[in-house]
DNA sequence: ACAAACCTGTTTGTGATACAAACCTAAAAT
DNA sequence: ATTTTAGGTTTGTATCACAAACAGGTTTGT
């Protein structure tokens, strides 16, 4: 069960295996929904890190980014789209795999 | 005990978070000494990329690297240091954070 | 009313990184 | 002797992460 498969390891999903973008990740998989500020704080990024981190989501089709204007201030809203959830969860189940081997199969 | 350290997580160490450094890390930690030979087949890198991430490590002082002449052909011979197998011990327990915080606290 | 400071983000510039392909050196084979 | 094989290394390219600069609009201060 063990022999070559070590190797499969390397195809772990790198949109999620950022640190930044597991961060986003575990909140937008939790959340449901969550505006740039939210985000801001709870990851501790930089604006310009998260922006670029969620464009880059954005582009993987794992979420939505919906922006409009609340109380007369710009406000960009984040929720996770299935396909986000579902890789989200395969990513969990690989990590968990790898950790497996880590500890000697 | 959960608030704002979910942010911790971008605090992971690169050098081993990267997928290919983690299986020859993951290997490594448990064979003591390995070849160049052994590690790319088990790995499944390309020659090339497991040589650039063997000398990233060694420059990181996670392993040592040995060149010798065996039977005549080049060999080159990997073993973790110290400060690899610490490293990667505090890697597995900070993914273990990670797991907890992906499975909801 | 005008400017300065603030809010909510985006774009740009720079340096590091990963990957694959080309390359290198010595030994075996033909 | 020339080619092929073995065991790796170096190079080239494209992507990426990060921080700093920028932008568009709003509120505050005077």
């Amino acid at each position: 069960m063990n022999d070559e498969n070590l190797h499969d390891l390397t195809e772990v999903d790198r949109i999620i295996h950022e640190p930044a973008r597991l961060v986003i990740s575990t909140i937008l998989y939790t959340v449901k929904e969550a505006d740039f500020l939210f985000l801001l704080h709870e990851s501790g990024l930089t604006k310009g890190n998260l922006s670029s981190h969620l464009s880059k989501l954005e582009e993987a089709g794992y979420i939505t980014i919906q922006k409009r204007f609340n109380d007369k201030k710009p406000q960009t809203l984040c929720s996770m789209t299935p396909l986000g959830r579902q890789a989200f969860e395969e990513y969990r189940a690989h990590i968990k795999k790898i950790m497996q081997k880590m500890n000697g199969e």
